[in-house]
DNA sequence: CTGAAAGCGCTTACAG
DNA sequence: CTGAAAGCGCTTACAG
């Protein structure tokens, strides 16, 4: 015991008048080790209240034992519940995690990127597809295993643990077609930088395109996912001259202020205006009316997003992107129409 | 550079026609280093892709590089905002954020709390002010530095960024009993090894006792912070004999499942019940009516954890727990009787 | 302002 | 089943 402190695997090994490397045996291959010597070291483990050190074991052997999540924003219930099933599966495999968030910023994204690669992460989960070339390059320079998720790109290369936005909003909006909507609005998510946001505007584009002389797109507004900004688009959209039937909001937080602010304005949703969502979050059934909305997995797509990570850093050769489906959940905010 | 893929700071310094020694201090205290070298380094760090190695920089230093965190669950906006503002503010001073979840078992609190001390982290923290003694014991005698954060309790020691769970809810109870109500009901979260739930419980009672011959609690059902059980729960109450004229939730969450159900069962809020909740989460306003709640400062306590921890992390004499205060929310599902 | 060198605590072929 | 020893990538007095 070189007396400074915290005891080290050499004290430990001197204690029990063994090797260090018997010490290391016992700590990672218990039955590599005679039970003897096991008991005997496991008793001077316990007299000295030895922890292993982690900059030591990070140094001299290359398992992974961290993973690193960086997301948009955690102050959203958006991501919380994939998050949430994420880290369960890690832990489970006895991995930590370490996360950061973004603010929807590819700057910072790289930034946080580089510093959980720098906090020892053996690899990442990233949202979505959409990423400065500088960021993939940094990635595969390092050759880091990462995942994306809340995205589905079969044409792109990497590995995806995700939906196709682009479909679900499609449907979507097929679906609004088909009660009878023929002046659509869309408030979205800001689509720069934001594939998922940039999909679901595509989707109700192309669903709108397949009926050229009849639907159109009134409106659309991109703004940012928060209550108070969705309701302040809506004020907009109502304020012209050709109102929609319909306003489909690029995500359940930008319908739940559309729908609290047209109560404010004594604007009746359904009856004067129908609302759409995605995303169903808990507020998407609570709302009143009750909100038709798409339903996305989070918890099985974080969960996913887990075991294909855990298999890329293992390099197991069937490691393979994992796509979900969509459903739409009809409730009261979207009418029916002449 | 070895070829070895992953290039380390010996690589950068033999690129850059320096010694690791400059390198190391480039990276650590840039200002000791002659601004033309910097350049040099910088830009080879550029072009090589390099990032510290987080196993040699633990072991040859002795820094906190990382804090942990551990809360009941993510899956839920309530511990979203704290995470998030906790997070942003480890990152402004160069510190990443470890995560885990609990799911309210204090076993998997201590399990988590090995795990990610296990992982490196220097400091850690943890939600409310109830534990076994088992992990306290285990927390104190590593000598780790952590912030007890959604509660404050002056009487006990330790460091605490939070607030008076029992007091807000006490608040909140006489602006009811204020409002007319002389029967309450509750439906709390589980109060068991929850002191913030144990809190508001007793936050409620404390404000009926101040009336004892006239205001009584008709009920109280401990239940799960989830909708559905929040709806359960409103299904219970209002199937007994004595009905309240408010129902005082837990949290929004279960008020959001009250309301919801109410507006389901055909029983209108607030004419025929009042309905209180607690944590002004986005859902509160959005819902129909709109909830009367209690506001928690979860973004600058989130912070404010942040500080003290980092304070507690330098060994700053001047660490000292912050209490917040919350406000009471009136909002349209409150009435007031005759 | 910079470099040579020791050392942080562990793991892991390799040899026996 | 066990040990001697090299080496993982970094930081930090110390000397210049």
């Amino acid at each position: 015991m070189k007396n400074r402190g915290t005891p080290t695997l050499e004290d430990v090994a001197l204690s029990s008048k063994v090797s260090t490397a018997t010490v290391s045996r016992y700590l990672n291959n218990p039955e590599k080790v005679a039970k003897s010597t096991r008991s005997q070291i496991q008793k001077t483990i316990q007299k000295l209240g030895y922890t292993p050190n982690l900059g030591g074991r990070m140094l001299a052997s290359n398992k992974v034992r961290m993973v690193g999540a960086i997301i948009p924003t955690m102050a959203n219930a958006m991501f919380s519940n994939g998050i949430q099933a994420f880290q369960e599966e890690l832990s489970k495999n006895g991995i930590t995690l370490l996360i950061a968030s973004s603010g929807y910023d590819p700057k910072q994204e790289l930034q946080q990127i580089q510093s959980l690669l720098a906090s020892g992460a053996g690899g990442l989960l990233l949202i979505g597809a959409e990423r400065p070339k500088k960021t993939v390059r940094f990635l595969n320079q390092r050759n880091l295993p990462y995942v994306i998720a809340w995205a589905f790109q079969e044409e792109l290369n990497g590995y995806y643990a995700g939906f196709n936005n682009r479909l679900a909003a499609y449907d979507l909006a097929k679906v609004v077609i088909d009660h009878g909507h023929k002046k659509i609005a869309m408030i979205a998510g800001i689509s720069e930088n934001n594939d998922r946001a940039g999909g679901r505007i595509d989707g109700v584009k192309d669903a709108i395109a397949d009926h050229p002389d009849t639907v159109r797109l009134v409106d659309l507004i991109e703004t940012k996912y928060r209550m108070e900004a969705g309701g302040n688009a809506f004020d907009t959209l109502m304020s012209k001259v050709s109102k929609p039937s319909v306003i489909m909001c690029g995500n359940d937080v930008l319908a739940a202020g559309v729908i609290m602010r047209a109560r404010q304005r004594g604007i009746r949703v359904p009856e004067d205006v129908s609302v759409t969502g995605f995303d169903d979050l808990n507020i998407a059934s609570a709302l009143a009316p009750s909100l038709t909305t798409v339903r996305v997995p989070h918890y099985a797509m974080g969960r996913a997003a887990a075991k294909l990570l855990l298999k890329l850093i293992q390099k197991d050769e069937k490691a393979k992107s994992a796509e979900f489906g969509t459903e739409i959940i009809l409730r009261d905010s979207l009418a029916r129409i002449a």
